[in-house]
DNA sequence: TTACACCTTATGTCTATATCTTTCAGGATC
DNA sequence: GATCCTGAAAGATATAGACATAAGGTGTAA
């Protein structure tokens, strides 16, 4: 095979972190580029679609393409599900129901999962463990009307963030981080001390537009999320 | 124009959220799509290979292309610059620069960097105002074997990731983020309490293998980081 | 039975060409 | 001078056809 668009693409990104490109100036069209690699315009084309997905240039119809000046900076993080993830630290994992009640949507959290007045929820306390040291607090609140058989479902064995993504796959959400302390509940649950700095995950899912489960994963002293980019 | 690639992708989506596809089922094969879509295989091609990097589903050369059984979730999380931040929520940014000192690496950081015995690293300390109160705290230290010329840069005006941001953009770096109790000296610059749980980002920086920058972020009470996928 | 070579198949990528869409720029009109 | 129209430039995408590459499957030989 000829040029490859992997190989336009490096050495577009070569020649920017050389400097032969600057930030803000402007890149040969996609045509003038073909002629100079010696490849199709569709070769150039990907090339430089995957590196402004990447966000190291801007692109616009007519305008042209340059490089940016300031690149945008994105990682793509992972979500895992928290028993794989505490056996890819090479841990035992070990989960626990502590709590499992069906009851009316208080009003804070009628309000952020924009349910009705009427609608019922099942709230569940879980417990995730790490070699038996206690890694994870869940939180969890399902929406009963979006999914009424959560109702009749067990999980004394089973997690509800398992059973969940067996049951309703391919969902939208809304991820936040932020740290809390530590309150008594908690501090009993993951063994800390009441006012520790604790990391907190809180999640907010939809099935086409309808709101399934609100989610505070609360995670033991010291933990870290960690990416690359 | 006739069916788009964007078309394929929604509809093949659909049917996968709706379960007409099931989890760990197996798809027909390109030619066989495009075909039933009435389209080229290069278009039913794109709209594939992006709902595999979308971790939806999976496909092997000659294996052929099935639903994901756990669909792998990911999220696309922009890292700003502060101000920039600070101005997109509506507020004006203010920067001042607390210290500024050459200094033999200390030994937990040299461990962290992966310097030499002998390294020097620029010490920086700034903080980062929004319409006047505190909003970060940036606690960080430059490599000056990899950056001299930092040496001799005036951070009174310029904060230091703007100056590095155009000094060496695309590098490449980890973040890392967790909780942290507010030490005297932050809760002093961030005016809230001793002991107080603040949210932390740490990031180190490289370019073509050298460690360039080791950076601690801490963000005033009630931070939080949202992404959606 | 196991190991290896080989064939087949599905995805991966390139070419060449064409059309569509967005958007900038210049000119006409009010 | 402001507003609207129109043409053209450049990226976005579709098509058909070809070849490349990886890997599952099968048959043969050890």
């Amino acid at each position: 095979m000829s040029v490859t668009y992997r190989e336009v693409k490096a050495d577009i990104l070569r020649q920017i972190t050389r400097g032969e490109l600057s930030p803000g100036s402007a890149m040969p069209n996609e045509v003038d580029l073909a002629a100079s690699y010696g490849c199709s315009r569709a070769t150039v084309n990907r090339a430089m679609r995957e590196l402004a997905e990447d966000g190291i240039i801007e692109r616009r119809r007519k305008a042209g393409t340059r490089v940016r000046r300031n690149p945008i900076r994105h990682v793509r993080m992972n979500i895992p599900i928290v028993g794989q993830e505490i056996e890819d630290l090479g841990a035992a994992y070990r989960y626990a129901l502590v709590q499992c009640k069906a009851e009316p949507a208080p009003n804070w959290l009628r309000a952020r999962m924009a349910l009705k007045h009427d609608d019922r929820v099942l709230h569940l306390t879980c417990m995730h463990y790490a070699d038996g040291a206690p890694y994870q607090h869940e939180d969890r609140w399902i929406n009963l009307s979006a999914l009424p058989e959560a109702e009749q479902t067990d999980f004394t064995n089973v997690g509800p963030n398992e059973w969940l993504v067996s049951t309703v796959p391919f969902t939208d959400a809304q991820i936040s981080f932020h740290a809390v302390a530590a309150n008594a509940a908690i501090s009993d649950y993951l063994e800390c001390t009441e006012g520790d700095a604790l990391f907190q995950t809180e999640r907010m899912t939809w099935l086409e537009g309808r709101t399934i489960t609100f989610v505070q994963l609360t995670y033991r002293r010291g933990h870290r999320v960690t990416m690359q980019y």
